[in-house]
DNA sequence: TTGTGTTTTACGACCTCC
DNA sequence: GGAGGTCGTAAAACACAA
């Protein structure tokens, strides 16, 4: 069942237990996790107790669904406001390209197509009717680039995310627990797929080149998410890449 | 513009663990 | 029994060639 090791010395996993190493995602520099940024406790305090760095933004939190203003219900703007979003991106500091860290309008050419506005409004769809079911006209919303761009990172320092984090992006991303589930359980499928199809090639390059010995990434087709220790140079998420490039373009 | 393939949310079924 | 895992799939959103 749990394919990934990291979950299995007892299951009693915290974020604690993470042991960081940036240079895994070597190949995915707009995702580095910095120690210590933005207090976050995964990157920050290994080990100790700490509080929510997402305290003050949870107090602005009006819970779940649309807001009483546009401006208060758009997530990306709920606490992610270019101007506190910078400090966690810092401009020149290599964890995004400049063009990421600037202001939002200019995110991605996605977010000049996907109207942030346009996403509350779907957004709040389902968050006002929890009993929206896929016969519904809209049964599924768009994430914004900063909603994923957040989950992405959570995703590349730990494949599983832990109650307590869960919790915490849910409320900073206005997000629901469970959508932010879903999001982990789909984004594991996905890296699966793309590292299933990654061997597959291999295997053929293997049949057509000189046979080389087996590589350590070639223990399964969960071998890239067995443990991050087992991400290589290869190991590149099409997700991160097209988020990365998105902010590139 | 449109047809088609791919990606992204969301869910249900089924399983394991506590 | 509930929570959360994988797997398979539906359907909207998106990308892109023709």
């Amino acid at each position: 069942m749990y394919p990934n090791p990291v979950r299995h010395p007892g299951l009693n996993l915290s974020p604690q237990n993470y042991v960081p190493a940036p240079p895994q995602y070597s190949d995915f520099a707009s995702y580095h996790h910095v120690p210590g940024i933005n207090s976050d406790p995964h990157h920050g305090q290994p080990g100790g107790t700490w509080s929510s760095p997402y305290a003050s933004s949870r107090d602005d939190w009006h819970a779940y669904g649309p807001g009483p203003t546009a401006s208060s219900a758009n997530p990306g703007q709920l606490g992610f406001s270019p101007p506190d979003f910078n400090p966690v991106q810092p401009p020149g500091s290599g964890l995004l390209p400049p063009s990421m860290s600037s202001s939002a309008p200019s995110l991605s050419p996605n977010a000049q197509r996907r109207n942030p506005y346009e996403w509350m409004r779907r957004s709040g769809v389902p968050q006002s009717n929890p009993s929206k079911t896929r016969t519904k006209d809209k049964y599924r919303v768009v994430y914004t680039d900063h909603q994923r761009l957040e989950l992405e990172k959570e995703f590349h320092y730990s494949r599983y995310i832990t109650i307590r984090r869960k919790a915490e992006l849910a409320a900073t991303l206005s997000l629901t627990e469970r959508q932010v589930k879903i999001w982990f359980q789909n984004r594991r499928a996905k890296e699966r797929k793309v590292n299933k199809k990654k061997m597959q090639q291999q295997s053929q390059q293997a049949t057509t080149t000189t046979p080389t010995p087996p590589t350590v990434g070639t223990t399964a087709g969960m071998g890239g998410i067995c443990s991050s220790s087992s991400s290589n140079s290869n190991m590149v998420s099409p997700t991160a890449l097209t988020i990365k490039e998105e902010y590139l373009s």
